[in-house]
Parts: C-alpha cells; sequence; structure tokens
DNA sequence: CTATCTGTTATATGATATTTATAACAGATA
DNA sequence: TATCTGTTATAAATATCATATAACAGATAG
C-alpha cells in the first residue's frame, strides 16, 4: 500500500497516516484479515518514527479497524470495521457541522455539496477491474 | 449571541469560537454589518483570554468573514462572506474526504450520509419565524 | 538454544500549539 | 482627558507531536 506524507500539512502525520489506511480499507485495497507492516517495518518504509506508527495503529485499533496481536503483528479486522452506531453518527454530524455551516456562507448549494459528496463516495465504492 | 464553549473538547476554543461565530453567519443570525463584541468584551463573556478572541478573530479575518477597523472594531464582512472558489471546494473536499473513508468502511449507505448532510443544510438555511 | 521477529514500555528531548497573564502602545472618540 | 478600539511584547504553563535510544517479553524460525 503506498503511503503519502506531507510534513508540511497542519495534519498531524500520525493522522495522515490513519486516514490514508482507512482510505484503503474503504476502497478494498486492504481486506479483512490482511496483514499490515510491523511498526518498525512501516515507520522505516515511510521514513518516520516506530511511535509515531504505533499511535496510529492503537488509534485505529480503538476505532475498531484493525486488531493488534503482541506477537503476529497488525491485521485488518477479519470481521469488518464495525457498523456505524448511534455515537459514530452523532460524530461524524458534529465533524460535518462546521464543513456545512462555512459552504452556506459561501454560497455553495445544497446541490453541489451533495455532488461532490456523491464522487467522494464513488472514489471508495466503485468496483476496480479486475478482468485484466 | 450565546457561545457555548466545551473545554474538555479536544477542538481548541479559539476554533469552537470560529465555527459558533461561522454558524451564527450561516443561520443569518449574524448579519453582514453587524458588530461582534471587543476582544476584551467576548473575552470577558465567555470566560476565557482576549488573545484568544483574537486568535479567533484574525483567523475569521483571513478567511474573509469578518472585517478589523483598529478603532471601530470587528464587524461582519458587509459584502458578505467571500463565494466559494476552486481552493475552497479542494479544501472543503479534503476534509470531507476521511469522513467518507470511515463512513464507508462502517457502512454508513450514500443516501443516509446525504440525508445527514441536507438535515444540516436546512439546519442554517430554513427560515426563521419573524411573524410573531 | 539462539537469533529474530512481534508489540510494549520507559525515558528523554525538542519543536510547536494552545491558553493564560500583564502590561503597554496608538489612534479614535465621548 | 478618560475611555474605548485593536495591537504588540513578553512570559509562562501545559499539551501535543515527533523523534531517539534502549530494553523487555513472548512467539517462532533456524
Amino acid at each position: 500500500m503506498y503511503i503519502h506524507l506531507d510534513f508540511e500539512s497542519d495534519t498531524p502525520i500520525y493522522k495522515q497516516l490513519m486516514h490514508q489506511i482507512i482510505a484503503g480499507i474503504a476502497k478494498q485495497e486492504l481486506k479483512p484479515g490482511e496483514s499490515l507492516p510491523s511498526v518498525r517495518t512501516m515507520a522505516a518504509d515511510i521514513g518516520i518514527n516506530l511511535h509515531t506508527v504505533n499511535k496510529t495503529y492503537h488509534q485505529l485499533k480503538e476505532k475498531g479497524f484493525i486488531l493488534i496481536h503482541r506477537q503476529k503483528g497488525v491485521v485488518i479486522n477479519p470481521d469488518g470495521t464495525p457498523k456505524a452506531d448511534e455515537i459514530y453518527m452523532l460524530q461524524l454530524k458534529n465533524a460535518l457541522y462546521p464543513l456545512v455551516a462555512e459552504s452556506v456562507c459561501r454560497g455553495v448549494k445544497e446541490e453541489e455539496f451533495r455532488q461532490l459528496c456523491i464522487s467522494l463516495f464513488q472514489e471508495f465504492t466503485q468496483r476496480k477491474d479486475r478482468s485484466k
């Protein structure tokens, strides 16, 4: 899995890594049961410290995306990511709130906002070409 | 305008304040040309330091929501908030990206996500009752 | 048995972000 | 002149982010 980090970004790199792994799961590039590189390997691969990777992995574990076995290593949750519950939906709403507020101020129409979301959904859910 | 801060939140309070002012503008509770409390007054009202309010105001100025006059004080941009440009739309897309990714993993359907956005849009754009 | 692989823990350091506290300044205005 | 703006400067406390080294414990491959 290809990881790209922007060290100039104001988004901390442990979060960037987390987002990219989640995106990989969403795109099914990372499948349930699949192994992730060890904290040391991942850290070396992308040129950061192992503790930073460790932080990412633990947050992903906390959210139910992965399992961490002390010796076997890290695997994508074989049962898949836990389904959205009320708490998640509330948290999602709170995250969307300021984005929608600013968009309204800037005259972004509901339709335009919707289209943006749809295009993002498609980016994750569209079938990849496996025929080649 | 009523401001509520959560000091336990991991969202810094200067951002919480920023989001609430933007929400106020979106809801047209704060109208173009309207004054905002001085940094000192606002700080005293909500029980924080004036520099924290100052930081909020400057970020809002940077984004074009407000104007800051050295003596007159702070007013909501009389020309309204600048319209969304390509840069804003890209930034919005980048902000939505991880939210959509996680939602896809958790089985949130596009339709459900859309409904959530619509309900938020309505929260900001619905006409207030001015007949009473 | 030993070397090597896991994640884990501990300790330290440096940089940056957040928030507060005091104080003073400059310009407009009542 | 007193009071109101935002601004600037300095300091300090605290938290977050990221790195660096080192060691530990358990599983496993040779």
